[in-house]
DNA sequence: CAGTGGTCTAGACCACTGG
DNA sequence: CAGTGGTCTAGACCACTGG
């Protein structure tokens, strides 16, 4: 493998940052010193640096410095971003709890979905260092989760587990009312205002094998969009 | 303004793009045609092109060349759907009702966006065959918007009538229950979930130009996301 | 003012592609 | 093989920041 340097550079800042070498909003050394202790031209540090902008670790401003970052991240190579994504990339401890791991009949509107009688529903909660952020549930079909246990969902996501190669997601955004069972294990009060996402998600050959609905507290969470470009935006003008 | 480069570059390759004079998933001329043809050096060059594989316009591959993306890892956001457009789709009349048109201080948070003290802010309904889906505010620099009447921005879309180029544009989507003001407005009642959508457009140099919020009823609108490849898909797991 | 990041040049060597 | 993009250098001028 080919050493990159402005790889090795990024990874290496990357390092320092978390490692909180510098404080959070505090000024890092500038392009020169980068320059003279790596002994990389200015412009290879800079492809380090601005590569770590792009994930939102630090920022910049010119005639200032360059900063470990505070605002929110901006990932701008994912087009969709979560905050169960954000907190991940700072290194929070995430976790799933599972509420209930259950081979049911399928509602009408999961079979309507998933196109099977039998399913393997598993409710489980999403932690970050502890602290509930979202209540998820998840529907496949039951021949496909028969190996299955809960130890398992509890360690990995479903689209490690499952048998297939995953293909790609649907999803849609919605807006709703805490109901109780969300209220009691959000800890957020019953009529609260909460996002509910509902996937589909699809095989390569694009039979769906994962339904799911993830509710999230709306204080806690936002979700980020860029649109990049003039024709993007115009679809939701 | 001064300008800069491989911005200028960039723009113009994208109208090329988006105009079809490269075929998709066609070739693009190579570096060193486009170093000739632009006078600009290699690294400028690159700058616009990377800029534009960030937007997911266009891709490359060592040894062989630039290429129109086919397989959009953006192709998402050209997703992103609103039931505003859902509507305009399906032949809908939507119209915009214009509820105050003024030029006011900018509240801290505004002016924290588009760094001005005094704005235009604009509040409207938008309307689908005559009944009320989204309630609407823009703010936008008073410079910016002194050219504006109130029959303007009632007649069409605030970026068709900025004396600037737009480049791009953050969203945030979150939920929130309806204020009476909302309430009032999208006939729901007060305390309904809605979902709330800020959003951040931008010049094609990255300064702000435009901060909106819009407010839509839940129970007549989704956001639909297609996450097409797995990659995308462990962002949001 | 000195120091900072933002842009840009004109070279260079390399890995990789396709014929 | 010739041509391509990927990386890298050692300079340069500029706009901007803060004191």
């Amino acid at each position: 493998m080919r050493e990159v340097r402005y790889l090795e550079i990024a990874a290496d800042l990357r390092k320092r940052v978390e490692a909180g070498e510098f404080s959070a909003g505090g000024v890092l050394p500038s392009e020169a010193d980068f320059t003279r202790a790596y002994g990389a031209s200015r412009v290879t540090v800079r492809k380090a640096l601005e590569s770590l902008r792009d994930g939102g670790l630090i920022d910049s401003r010119q005639g200032f410095g360059w900063f470990v970052a505070v605002d929110r991240v901006r990932q701008s190579l994912a087009q969709l971003s979560t905050i169960e994504r954000d907190l991940a990339e700072r290194g929070v401890v995430t976790e799933r709890q599972i509420l209930d791991f259950a081979f049911v009949a399928a509602s009408a509107h999961v079979r309507g979905v998933l196109g099977v009688d039998q399913v393997l529903r598993v409710r489980r909660l999403n932690l970050a260092d502890g602290s509930p952020f979202a209540r998820v549930t998840v529907w496949c079909p039951a021949e496909l989760g028969a190996s299955l246990s809960r130890a398992d969902v509890a360690a990995r996501p479903f689209y490690d587990l499952l048998p297939v190669e995953i293909g790609g997601a649907t999803q849609t955004i919605g807006a709703a009312l805490a109901e109780s069972a969300d209220a009691n294990v959000l800890a957020v009060p019953v009529g609260s205002p909460v996002l509910r996402c509902e996937r589909v998600t699809r095989d390569v050959d694009d039979h769906p094998v994962l339904l799911s609905v993830h509710v999230f507290p709306a204080h806690l969470t936002e979700f980020v969009v860029d649109l990049p470009s003039p024709s993007s935006l115009s679809l939701v003008e």
